[in-house]
RNA sequence: UGCAGCGUAGCUUAAUGGUAAAGCCCCAAGCUCAUAACUUGGUCAUUGCGGGUUCAAUUCCCGCCGCUGCGACCA
């Protein structure tokens, strides 16, 4: 693709809808963070860019708890809803929608979808029998349970007999199209385990699924039989697409495909893989959509070993973690130190050692030891070089040059650690080419051309670093720019690009080695990260 | 039980059929421009255990142990 082709060609990203059962944990932050860092990569590299984040608010899971708080169902979801949005806000994250599945607008996307499928022929009624546990709320096999049909998982509750109507779509019709499709398409599911997973278990042979219920009152009805209500799932994904309608536009689904889908990137969890690299696909197949680009499976987080969640007691406040480190520590520790599509582990000292290491002595001191220079031997102003003037041999321009390439791939392919890993590196590098070349001593030699080419090497390869990492950490690179003396806000809620004090802000501009302009004037110095510090008292 | 994957220095990870790398932590030296920072060097691994193939295995094969995921409707 050349690069005018991938200018305009519109990149749309989603995290899951996250069901507001309750407030949010670091399971939801983690992916939200690493769409966001997408989302504005391609923001910044001029892509049209479209995030949609969002909730999923049906089912009787969360009409009882409503229930049990003594709140209506919506009332509980506008509550826990606009808990998300507050850490949203925290951790900077700039979604373009976010889509409710209780939208007024979602139901007629809904019903229009279930009439196509309707149509199709690949929706019909049955009887759906089996032991059912009303804890899990879910059928169960019958090898699944103990003794007497109590469930394996509420030892103490017996599944019941149920024998009801419920509507059923024919994923069976599917089987073929998309065995077919994982073949042709071997990037369709990511990372590669999680694809073999999703081959294993459609090589068993699918089955039709229900996509109804009874009894469950909070949710949308079918359309073709009121006194059911559609499943959730059938109508949480198709929140994605609602999401893609403009705000003022009418609710059909020719106006919401019609400018940013297909959906390039669905973010999840690998715990809801298969509705995304089974059930929605073949959904999409039925109604006649264009399927999405790729479904990328993230980890979840572990502590101790253990999975984090309420049940181990072991998970950590999104919040507190925002108010006590910051939002770029936390976005950077998550996306740097853990593989994404491996699981990961959370531990505080390591946070702070790492953020510490990276963001603040190796990064930050770079910055800091070379602008005071800057003051000291060169007036505050960039110095007095032009890049061309650099040969190509220089150890950072050499690296500097080939930078930007090689963390645009990683950037495409989701390999967050990658792309930090491969910054860093240069960064490393600058602090000992200044070690090496000792621009204080060219100083009192009397060496001015010296040290002038030594410090615009570095301040330069820091302002590429910066711009970079600027997906990760936009408030560490806003810093590290303003301070090089650019008016560049990377962290600007509403841009959808950068803005600048000129127009040579293009990403073609920036990406390039050797920007940095002789003679702009410098800020000063001043630290761009302050060092963290280990708490006691970890979050509970 | 079946299928899949994993198990490498204190920690998080990398690598190749041919003398096991990196970052963090720890120790020492150097330097002084800097947010006791940076640079250099060092400590630390018979690569889960036991076999096998091979001139040579961490990398291939078998068994065992441990952990994880999947085995249909749990967001």
């Amino acid at each position: 693709m050349t690069s005018e082709a991938l200018e305009n060609t519109p990149f749309t990203i989603t995290t899951p809808l996250y069901y507001v059962n309750d407030l949010p944990h670091i399971g939801s932050a983690y992916p939200t963070i690493a769409a966001d860092a997408i989302a504005r990569f391609n923001r910044l590299r001029g892509t049209p860019t479209l995030f949609v984040t969002g909730s999923d608010e049906h089912g009787q899971k969360i009409q009882r708890t409503a229930e049990s708080l003594g709140r209506t169902p919506k009332e509980h979801c506008d509550q826990i809803v606009e808990g998300f949005k507050a850490l949203w806000e925290r951790l900077d994250i700039r979604y373009d929608r976010f889509i409710r599945t209780t939208d007024e607008r979602h139901e007629a996307i809904v019903k229009e979808f279930f009439g196509r499928v309707w149509d199709r022929g690949d929706i019909y009624i049955n009887q759906q029998k089996g032991w059912y546990c009303v804890s899990c709320e879910e059928f169960k096999e019958e090898r699944e349970l103990l003794e007497d049909h109590y469930c394996a998982i509420h030892v103490n509750k017996r599944a019941e007999w149920r024998d009801e109507e419920n509507y059923f779509f024919r994923l069976s019709n599917y089987q073929e199209r998309l065995e077919k499709l994982y073949q042709e398409r071997p990037e369709f599911i990511l990372p590669e385990s999680r694809r073999n997973e999703v081959l294993n278990f459609v090589n068993q042979g699918l089955r039709d699924f229900s996509i109804s219920r009874i009894n469950v009152d909070w949710g949308f009805p079918v359309p073709v039989n009121p006194n059911h209500t559609i499943y959730v799932w059938f109508d949480a994904l198709l929140g994605y697409i609602t999401a893609l309608l403009e705000p003022d536009q009418a609710p059909t689904l020719a106006n919401a495909l019609s400018r940013w889908y297909p959906i390039n990137t669905h973010l999840i969890g690998k715990d809801i893989l298969r509705f995304h690299a089974v059930y929605w696909p073949a959904m999409l197949m039925s109604a006649d959509l264009p399927l999405p680009d790729r479904i990328f499976g993230h980890g979840f987080l572990v502590r101790d070993g253990v999975k984090m969640g309420k049940s181990m007691g072991n998970v950590i406040d999104p919040i507190a973690l925002v108010e006590r480190y910051g939002s770029d520590a936390v976005r950077y520790y998550f996306l740097k130190e853990i593989e994404f599509g491996r699981d990961g582990v959370f531990d505080e000292a390591r946070f702070v050692n790492i953020l510490n290491a990276d963001l603040a002595n190796d990064l930050g001191n770079l910055l800091n030891r070379t602008l005071r220079m800057a003051h000291k031997y060169c007036g505050g102003e960039v110095p007095n070089v032009s890049s061309d003037s650099i040969s190509v041999g220089n150890p950072l321009k050499a690296t500097g040059v080939k930078l930007c390439d090689r963390v645009i791939g990683a950037y495409d392919a989701l390999a967050f650690s990658v792309a930090c890993t491969e910054i860093l590196t240069l960064v490393r590098m600058g602090n000992k080419y200044i070690d090496e070349q000792a621009p204080w001593t060219l100083y009192k030699q009397g060496n001015q051309a010296a040290v002038e080419q030594v410090l615009y090497v570095v301040l330069e390869s820091v302002r590429l670093a910066a711009y970079l990492l600027s997906p990760i950490v936009p408030k560490v690179s806003t810093a590290i720019y303003q301070q090089l003396g650019y008016a560049i806000d990377f962290n600007n809620a509403n841009s959808t690009n950068v803005n600048s004090i000129d127009d040579a802000t293009t990403f073609a501009h920036h990406k390039t080695w050797g920007l940095l302009q002789a003679g702009q004037p410098l800020d000063d110095p001043q630290p761009v990260f302050q060092k963290l510090e280990l708490q006691d008292a970890p979050s509970s």
